[in-house]
DNA sequence: GCTTGACCCTGACGTCACGTGAGGCCTGAT
DNA sequence: ATCAGGCCTCACGTGACGTCAGGGTCAAGC
């Protein structure tokens, strides 16, 4: 009984031979028995094992895991599958996630964006606001005016009052940002994490809505990208635009992801 | 106007010195400017530059993706997003796929109907667990020590970190059904859906895979039917099992159907 | 017995986006 | 002068193989 050699199972499994010496070689899968001129032989046994190892290879397991899993019994198993599975929706969400970003990013390369865009304003200087607007209508003309007219009774909302309030608290995370910019931390320290917490707080509140990671990095993003909120930033702190987006890229990944 | 040096720049965009060197390597992000002692100088146009890059990167290009993208003009850079789009969505399809045949996969590895019961149990109360192991031993003996100890390190990590808190929101839950029960709340009122509404997500979380409707009011039937839930509900309060079972049959029906 | 061509082997380097040192120079503060 | 803390350039390691290069082995046909 012979078995195998490379090229049979490589054939009959669908691996590439150097898949198979690769798997020999960290002990994956061993060949049934070397001949003495160093030919590998695989029986029934590995025929098997091959397809466990490729089921778990296709389903994303490193091959270490691979061989932990095979090696384990049904009980951790379940626990590796469970846990695997895991991995695979946050994936799905993360992917999701991106997906939606890029739509964002055609829907303003092709122009469509600006309402978005105007959204992301809200709430931060109804001067620039009101020049915004002229610029809008002078780029599109009238017809934009119902668009503008809605936005703006979606705005009603926010009183002047609160304006102010709002206002303030920007201010203070961007000093409390500027200061920790100047004092060298690092944008995952606890301090610069619970500004970034209020930012995010404020931002739901100006938005009116959630602000999952996606959204929060990338109005980060955009501090750094519009001329206008860069200026604002650093007119206070050089960098402080980038330090910023950075901030908030990093909260985002790590408390919202 | 010497710019930032690398150290500079890594702490305000989050990323590594290393990676700044890489970037430089590769051509990606070239220093503005470099001394005579070879430092690297950047300035604003580089640190706008690596914005962009970090954009893409989140995005999943790869680097010679993105330098081709910011080499290219609106029109390439729309094709590359879109091509990119349909990658991840390909991605989220697939992963999707594989969480299925995991669950096909776990569903096979609990034709044991005991495994399917402990998982239901998992998270649940450590003693229960404990008077599962001992059944466990008797029925295999002494060789099936070796695995529960091992499966219980695999699980360690569910247990420790998540099982206090797990428990805590199940015994929040409960706690407001007791209360609800004295007050003789009917089932269907928006208090107790809101409670069952937890309930639902819990029981999602504690199994880790989706409760479809019949699931969900099987397991409150199951409250009723079997000991040593029923014992944990009604040492709480008299009549709370039933009070269970029937708030989440009554949810199951109105927003799982 | 010899050639041919298909098959086998063992290295060993390349991939990608950096992480992680090692070893040494530069700079600003004391 | 010393010292800390920056900066630099190698250069190896990661994972799961692909892809040669160089050389031995086998079955079949002549």
């Amino acid at each position: 009984m012979s078995g195998h050699t490379v090229k049979q199972l490589a054939r009959m499994s669908g691996v590439s031979v150097r898949t198979l010496h690769h798997y020999d070689e960290v002990g994956l899968l061993k060949p049934a028995y070397v001949g003495e001129n160093g030919y590998r032989y695989y029986g029934r046994e590995e025929m098997l094992r091959l397809q466990q190892v490729l089921f778990h290879r296709e389903l994303g397991f490193s091959l270490e895991e691979i061989a932990h899993v095979l090696a384990a019994k049904d009980f951790e198993r379940v626990a590796a599958l469970t846990a695997h599975r895991a991995k695979l929706e946050a994936e799905t969400r993360r992917y999701r996630q991106l997906v939606r970003t890029i739509d964002k990013t055609l829907a303003a390369l092709a122009g469509d964006a600006k309402m978005e865009e105007k959204a992301m304003y809200r709430g931060f200087d109804p001067e620039k606001q009101a020049g915004y607007e002229r610029e809008l209508r002078e780029k599109f003309g009238p017809e934009m005016q119902g668009h503008i007219d809605h936005a703006k009774a979606g705005m009603s909302a926010w009183k002047q009052a609160d304006f102010d309030a709002s206002q303030a608290e920007a201010d203070a995370i961007e000093a409390g940002m500027a200061q920790a910019l100047v004092d060298g931390l690092r944008v995952d320290c606890a301090a610069v994490t619970a500004l970034m917490r209020r930012q995010h707080a404020w931002v739901v509140k100006s938005w009116n809505r959630p602000a999952p990671a996606v959204a929060f990095s990338g109005l980060g993003q955009m501090y750094v990208d519009d001329p206008r909120f860069r200026e604002r930033y650093d007119r206070r702190q050089d960098g402080l635009a980038e330090y910023m987006a950075a901030g908030m890229r990093s909260f985002a990944d790590r408390e919202l992801g």
